[in-house]
Parts: C-alpha cells; sequence; structure tokens
DNA sequence: CGACTTTGACCGGCGC
DNA sequence: GCGCCGGTCAAAGTCG
C-alpha cells in the first residue's frame, strides 16, 4: 500500500495466509452496508493517518471475516475499507441464496 | 430481552 | 534487555 513507503521497506507477513482488499470510498459514513453485519471490537489511532482507525468483525458465527476501516488525513469523507479473510455465508441470507456471488473468489 | 457500541488495558513481536 | 507499536478481548451501557 502507499504506507509501504517510509524508511524501509515494509518486510511481508506471509503469516496472512488470508488474501486482503483494500478498497478507497469516498463516503461520510465509517461502515458501508455491504451486505453483511459488522461488529466494532477495537479502535486505534494510526499516526500515518492522524486519525482513528476502526476494526470490524463479522457477526456470524462461521464467518471470521475482518473488516478494517481507515479515515484519510487528506480527506475526511475518504475511508479505506480493508476486508481481511472471506466470507463463507452469503450476504443477506436467502437473498439470491445458492447462488455464490462472492466476486471475492477472484483470489 | 437481545444485540451492538464504546473505552481501557493487556499481550506479542520487533527494533535498537 | 527494554521500549514502542499494533492488535485483540472484555465489561458495561444503550437502543430497538
Amino acid at each position: 500500500m502507499a504506507a509501504a513507503g517510509e524508511k524501509g521497506k515494509m518486510k511481508i507477513r506471509r503469516k496472512m495466509r488470508e488474501p486482503r482488499f483494500c478498497f478507497q470510498t469516498r463516503s461520510e459514513v465509517d461502515v458501508l452496508d455491504d451486505g453483511y453485519k459488522w461488529r466494532k471490537y477495537g479502535q486505534k489511532v494510526v499516526k500515518n493517518s492522524l486519525h482513528p482507525r476502526s476494526y470490524f468483525r463479522c457477526t456470524h458465527s462461521n464467518c471470521r471475516v475482518k473488516k478494517r476501516v481507515e479515515r484519510l488525513s487528506t480527506d475526511c469523507r475518504m475511508v479505506i475499507t480493508t476486508y481481511e479473510g472471506r466470507h463463507t455465508h452469503s450476504p443477506c441470507d436467502d437473498n439470491s441464496s445458492g447462488e455464490h456471488t462472492n466476486c471475492f473468489s477472484s483470489f
């Protein structure tokens, strides 16, 4: 990511076996309802942003997907939504049931 | 009543 | 060896 700049190069964390999806969205709200329910489990301030970063987790039981929402210091209405992991259930359940519309499977 | 939110504190890993 | 940063969990409170 852009944060890779700094002094050297961030050592790649192979520990993260789960894919990471970073999305830049311009919205006034932190959490956009993408069809999943998220529960905030933490908030920390990061120097690179000068703004508090929010940590979300999928409220489902079989879903351990994590979501990270960070606000841009240059654009308060711009937020970076980072999804970590894969959803094991369908968004909004019944809706489009039996349809694995998981575009994320690209990875 | 159930579910979700918020803040603080704790722990691990890494750097120097 | 110690300090610092990032990340996570827990408890309580509130709202629907």
